[in-house]
DNA sequence: CCCATTTTAGAGTTGACATTCTAATTTCAC
DNA sequence: GTGAAATTAGAATGTCAACTCTAAAATGGG
């Protein structure tokens, strides 16, 4: 009866080191990479003393791997949804554009989108991981999609914009964005084209304003 | 005297292999990325019998990476520059768009961008690699800036356009949308956010034409 | 055709890494 | 406080992959 997920009984001290372990995984392979990522490296940087810990919460490194993708998107939305919820006008939207592309400036633009590089890795050999992290990005999309909702309730849009289109795109931009950003090393890119898409929504603005430029 | 790039006396068969070990290799690490390609894989594929051929033409797997990276360049190049040489009208950015789409659907939407994969994949672990591959995007962003000034100068966009700009937005854009198109195994989010760059850059449209809803 | 150089074979080495096993220790419910 | 379950140690295994080495074949200029 191996429990797949890695819920059993756990007691706190067992839940303690088995979130010390992931938060150590997903940092190590935000930053390297899952492969490049190995368990000796885990285990120093999660300060666990025998590879048995890593093994007696997690099968295999694939289901850490699935624990990791889990924790990211945790982390993703924590930040994203409260800037994203309360979307109201096109200064939010700024906000939020101006959140992200601060976020990136804050660690050097050293690593792209946590979900992303994952996605780019694992998308195209783990299935598993592929299909976790698309309803990752659904739930993202959603939250996005949900606040230019709000904000076209509101009046800030007009009726034909389209939120659930807008949201897609928004969101791949940003993805688009962040991965450019980590390799310039500077967040032209990604201030380029989410400028570009705010605009792009304004074409929507019910408050006639002029796109930068 | 190893010469670094690899290239000193080849003979014609030398070149030969050499090639079809490149071609082989950026295939391989295209699908599976980089770390998961052995360079037993590669002579598998190269059908090279020995890994003496390798390391002959090779110092190492770094210095193949280098040359995968060059290739894969040139063959995003040499697809791209016909398409936006000749940028003279919202259709032909239209059917850039369609182009590049088709691509996609052709391959069932498996692996992203040959660039970009290898860009989020190294650009945090390997800085030469990351150097190399920024080149690559600038001399691509070159490409489209001068398709969209082209399209300027023929009067097709107004003097606020900003080729640039606006060029490092849509090749920012076709990113995210080549990731997501690869995670999602479908072209949407590829189609949502290029038509919504496109309307983006309809703004400076001389002959006014609504965007698409 | 001959010799220097290039190219290919193929076995071998080395180190790293995922994973396992046994047994000791701690925790917690009762 | 005791016993079952959870947690941790730590050594060990086996595989795999990057890379090396020696020597044999092929090539090409003279």
């Amino acid at each position: 009866m191996k429990s797949d997920t890695g819920t059993r009984q756990l007691t706190a001290k067992g839940r303690a080191t088995r979130d010390r372990i992931v938060a150590a995984a997903a940092g190590l392979m935000y930053e390297r990479g899952v492969a490049a990522t190995t368990t000796e490296d885990i285990q120093r940087a999660a300060e666990v003393k025998s590879p048995s810990q890593l093994y007696h919460y997690f099968g295999d490194k694939r289901t850490l791997v699935q624990a990791v993708i889990q924790y990211q998107t945790e982390q993703v939305l924590a930040f994203q949804r409260p800037l994203l919820s309360r979307l109201d006008s096109f200064e939010s939207l700024q906000a939020w554009r101006d959140a992200v592309v601060e976020v990136q400036r804050a660690r050097n633009c050293e690593g792209g989108c946590p979900l992303g590089s994952l996605a780019a890795e694992l998308s195209d050999v783990d299935p598993g991981a592929r299909e976790q992290l698309m309803a990752a990005y659904g739930q993202w999309e959603d939250a996005v999609r949900d606040g230019l909702a709000s904000m076209r309730e509101r009046g800030e849009l007009d009726a034909a914009a389209d939120p659930g289109r807008l949201a897609l795109a928004l969101l791949t931009a940003l993805q688009g964005g962040l991965l450019m950003t980590q390799n310039r090393r500077d967040t032209l890119a990604l201030e380029a084209v989410l400028d570009a898409m705010i605009d792009r929504i304004r074409i929507h603005a019910v408050t006639q304003r002029a796109p930068a430029s």
